[in-house]
DNA sequence: ATGAAAGCGCTAACAC
DNA sequence: GTGTTAGCGCTTTCAT
C-alpha cells in the first residue's frame, strides 16, 4: 500500500521493515560496511524497497551531503556536430564516473548562459564545463564564488583552466596542404591566390584560424592582398553569395580555398555544385570542420576535425586535478585527407 | 565577508540585513505581494544579496516545495541530426516556459535507460520525454508510480502519451516519388524493381516504414520477391557491403532504392561515389532521413524529413493537457525532393 | 509588516 | 548491530 501520490521514503520502508530510518538508509546505500548491519536486514529492506520501487531522493540527498552527483555543461546547442559529439563524449564519460551529466544548451546569449550557470549552481553541480561562452569572465567568476571547479571548452577563459583546439596549428596544417596542392601563386593573377572564406575573425577560433591560416601563407609567399580575406561569418546562404562574388570577381574560382566553419562550407557546396566539373577541378578545397558527407560531394574536399573526446578527457583531467589556476591546453585537430 | 567555501544562504543575508529569514525568502522570491513587507526592506534585502552574489540553493527549494523547476528528457545519443534538433528543440521550449531542461544521454541500452529516468526522478523533474526507448513499458511504470508527467517520442509506448512520426505516411509518400520517376517495373528483370535497403524492421519505426513501403510498392505492382527488402540494420558501413553485394547480383543499380537511415545512406553514398556517373543515373534514389549535405553529393536524393520541433511541442501540449492516458500522435514528415 | 517554527527526505554523528 | 537526533537551505503556515 504505496502513498497514493509520489514516491515512498525511506520512513515508508522503515515502518515496514521494523527498522529505523538510519538503518534503511544504510542498508540502501553502497557503503553500508561501516555500519554492521547483519545480512539478514539488509536483505529485507532491500526486499521491500525493491517492491516499493523505492528511489532514493536525490534532492535530499544532494541537500544533506551537500554534493548532487551532478557534473554541468553549458553548450551553445546542437546545431553542429563538434558541439553534439562534445555533448555526447561528456555524457558518456559522466556516467563512467558513476555521476550524472547535466547538459544545458544555452544559444549564444551570454544573459542565458549566465542564469544557466546560475541554475547549475544551484542543483549543486560538482563540477562544470563551459563550451563556446563567448564572455567567459563573469561565469568564471560565479563558478569561483560557489567553489565549483570549472573548465572552459572551445572558447578559452583568461582566469580559468581552458581546453581549446589548437585552431592555430589545424589553420597552418590546412593551409600548408592547400598550397602544396596548388600551382604556385603569382602576385599578378588573384586567381592563383587561395582565399580564406567564412567566419568572424572578432572571436576567438576565427581569428586563430586567420593567424595560422596567414603564418603559412605568408611564409609562402602566397599572401599578397587583404582581398584574400572574406571573413564573412558563419551562415550557409551568406556564404554562398560571398563565393559567388568571388567566383565573379575573378572570372572564376580561386586556385586554393580555405573555408572556415562547416556551415559557410554548406554555402559553398551550394554554389560549387552548379558549376562544370572541370572548372571545380582547378580548385583545392578545404575545409576547417568535419562532416562525415563532406567526403561524398562531387569534388574532394580536405577537412580538420576537431577531437571531442579528447578535449572532453582533457577537461575531467583538469577538473580531477582539483586546481582552478587559469591554464590553457590546446589540442590538435586532425588533418583528413581527401584521397581523390 | 562571506564564508570561505560555499554559497552565501538566506540566514547570512537575514544576519546582515537585520531581518528573519522568511523575510529574506519573500523578499527575494517573485511573488512577495503576498507578505506586505515594506519596499524600504525589500530594496535593502535585494541589495545585500545581489552584493554577495546570492543564488538560491535549488536542491533545498526543490525539496521543500516538492518540484524542482526541471524538465527530463532522455535520449539515446546525438549521433544524427534528428536526435539532435529534438533535443534542440525541448531546450528551447523548456526555457520559454522559465524551466530547466535536464537531457541525458543514455545510449541504446534499456537499463541505462531505466537508471537515468529512476534518476531524473530523484531530481523530482516536473515532467519527463522519452526519446527512443525501446523498452518504454517500464520506464512509463516508473514514471506513473511518481506521478510524473511523461510523453514518448520517436519509438511510442502503448500504455502512455507518445508522438511519433508517420513512418507509414512518410514510407509511402517517398516510395511514390521513387516509383514515379523510376521506369515501369518488369517482374523478370530484377534489376527494374525497387530496392529497400537499410533498418532493423524489428525495431517499430522501421517497421512502420517497410509497411508504407510495401504498401505503395504493392498497390503499384512493384513488388515481388522478399529479396527487394534487406534490412542490414543502421550501420554505415553494413549498408556500404550490402550495396555493393545487391549490385554486383543484378549485375548494376536497382531502377529505385529506398535507403532507410542516414546511416546506412552514408554507406550506400560511399559506394555510389565510386561508381561512374551514367551507372548512377539509372537509380532514383531516397532516403529516410534528412542531412543538409544530402543535397550536394554526386547525384540527386529524395529525402524525408522528420519534424523535430513538431514533435517536441505536441509533447508539452500532451504534458500541458494533463492526461497520462494512452495515445499516439502522428506527425507528417516532410518530403523533400532532390531538384535535379 | 515581520518573526518563529515546522518540516521536505536524507545522512552522519553519536548514543546504546 | 541498530535507534535517536540534528541538521542541509528553503518555503510556508501561524502568530504577533
Amino acid at each position: 500500500v504505496r502513498k497514493p501520490q509520489g514516491r515512498s521514503t525511506i520512513y515508508d520502508i522503515a515502518r515496514e521493515a521494523g527498522a529505523s530510518p538510519s538503518t534503511v538508509s544504510a542498508a540502501l546505500s553502497d557503503s553500508w560496511a561501516k555500519r554492521r548491519i547483519s545480512a539478514a536486514t539488509v536483505e529485507r529492506i532491500r526486499r521491500i524497497a525493491a517492491e516499493r520501487g523505492y528511489a532514493p531522493n536525490l534532492q535530499a540527498r544532494g541537500l544533506r551531503r551537500a554534493r548532487s552527483g551532478l557534473v554541468g555543461m553549458i553548450l551553445p546547442g546542437h546545431e553542429n556536430r563538434f558541439f553534439s559529439s562534445v555533448s555526447q563524449a561528456f555524457a558518456v564519460e559522466t556516467r563512467r564516473r558513476g555521476q550524472c551529466p547535466a547538459i544545458v544548451l544555452t544559444g549564444r546569449d551570454p544573459a542565458e548562459q549566465a542564469r544557466s550557470v546560475e541554475s547549475l549552481m544551484g542543483y549543486a553541480v560538482e563540477a562544470l564545463m563551459l563550451v563556446g561562452a563567448t564572455d567567459p569572465e563573469p561565469l568564471a567568476e560565479t563558478c569561483r564564488r560557489a567553489g565549483v571547479p570549472h573548465v572552459f571548452l572551445d572558447l578559452p577563459c583568461p582566469s580559468a583552466p581552458s581546453i581549446v583546439s589548437d585552431n592555430a596549428h589545424g589553420a597552418q596544417a590546412l593551409t600548408d596542404l592547400l598550397l602544396d596542392r596548388a600551382p604556385p601563386p603569382d602576385p599578378d593573377d588573384p586567381r592563383s591566390l587561395i582565399h580564406f572564406l567564412g567566419g568572424d575573425t572578432t572571436l576567438y577560433a576565427s581569428a586563430e584560424r586567420l593567424k595560422g591560416f596567414l603564418d603559412v601563407a605568408r611564409r609562402r609567399g602566397a599572401f599578397f592582398s587583404d582581398s584574400q580575406i572574406i571573413a564573412c561569418g558563419y551562415e550557409s546562404a551568406r556564404a554562398r553569395v560571398e563565393i559567388e562574388a568571388l567566383h565573379a570577381r575573378l572570372g572564376g574560382l580561386p586556385a586554393a580555398l580555405f573555408v572556415n566553419s562547416i556551415d559557410a562550407f554548406n554555402g559553398v557546396a551550394r554554389f560549387l555544385g552548379a558549376l562544370p566539373e572541370a572548372e571545380i577541378a582547378e580548385c583545392v578545397i578545404g575545409c576547417y570542420d568535419f562532416d562525415p558527407f563532406g567526403a561524398l560531394l562531387r569534388f574532394p574536399v580536405h577537412m580538420v576535425r576537431q577531437k571531442s573526446e579528447a578535449m572532453v578527457s582533457a577537461a575531467f583531467a583538469r577538473v580531477d586535478e582539483g586546481t582552478q589556476a587559469p591554464s590553457l591546453a590546446l589540442i590538435r585537430p586532425e588533418l583528413i585527407i581527401a584521397l581523390r
